[in-house]
DNA sequence: TCAATACATTTAAATGTTTCAATTTATCAA
DNA sequence: TTGATAAATTGAAACATTTAAATGTATTGA
């Protein structure tokens, strides 16, 4: 497992403290593997530059790695990321 | 572990989302026991209120829980709230 | 009680985040 | 090529967070 630093937790921490950035990570979740951003617009009630604002930012810290099909883009979870956060916060416990 | 909802998940990310408060919790980290609130003055460069407010903000969310001891406080990190965020991560992954 | 110390609260300025309307860019289908 | 669809960008308003000066509260020691 990579070492992550205290800049990038906060980057993800971040990212994380956002309800609807916690609600597309779980609808991403659900689908156990692609969720197309146009799902997104069903199950989240805000316009569709905002959504794509929230994107970009749990793209930007590679939280969902997107990937291009036609004229869609879908995302997946990117596991190793989570894990990455994960170890970091297991070193902060005593 | 106790299960955590994404609003408490998502406070919690929030009160992580901040170098300062990083910083904070490598320094109670490093102790591996309590630390006193005098010693953040030493080792971070901000005015007392704004160390009290992060210090709040981590109390609130009892990620580090706190203790009298006459007019000093002391701190200690709360494994099992870290190790419940823990557990809402690994749910979010596929 | 009085002065000193440790921490908390209030207030306000500066800065950062979230949101959406309008517009732009990219892709597809006809 | 043209019209339609999907997503990104821009710009501005609303809202939230961070910071510190000033002040308040609680505890201790003299």
């Amino acid at each position: 497992m990579a070492q992550m630093d205290a800049k990038q937790a906060e980057k993800i921490s971040k990212a994380l403290s956002d309800p609807t950035r916690l609600k597309i990570l779980s609808e991403i979740q659900k689908k156990h593997d692609w969720l197309y951003c146009v799902d997104l617009y069903d199950n989240i009630n805000l316009a569709q530059p905002s959504i794509c604002h929230h994107l970009k930012q749990l793209t930007e810290t590679s939280i969902i790695l997107p990937e291009k099909e036609g004229r869609n883009i879908k995302y997946t979870m990117n596991n190793a990321v989570i894990d990455d956060y994960i170890g970091f916060l297991q070193g902060l416990k005593k």
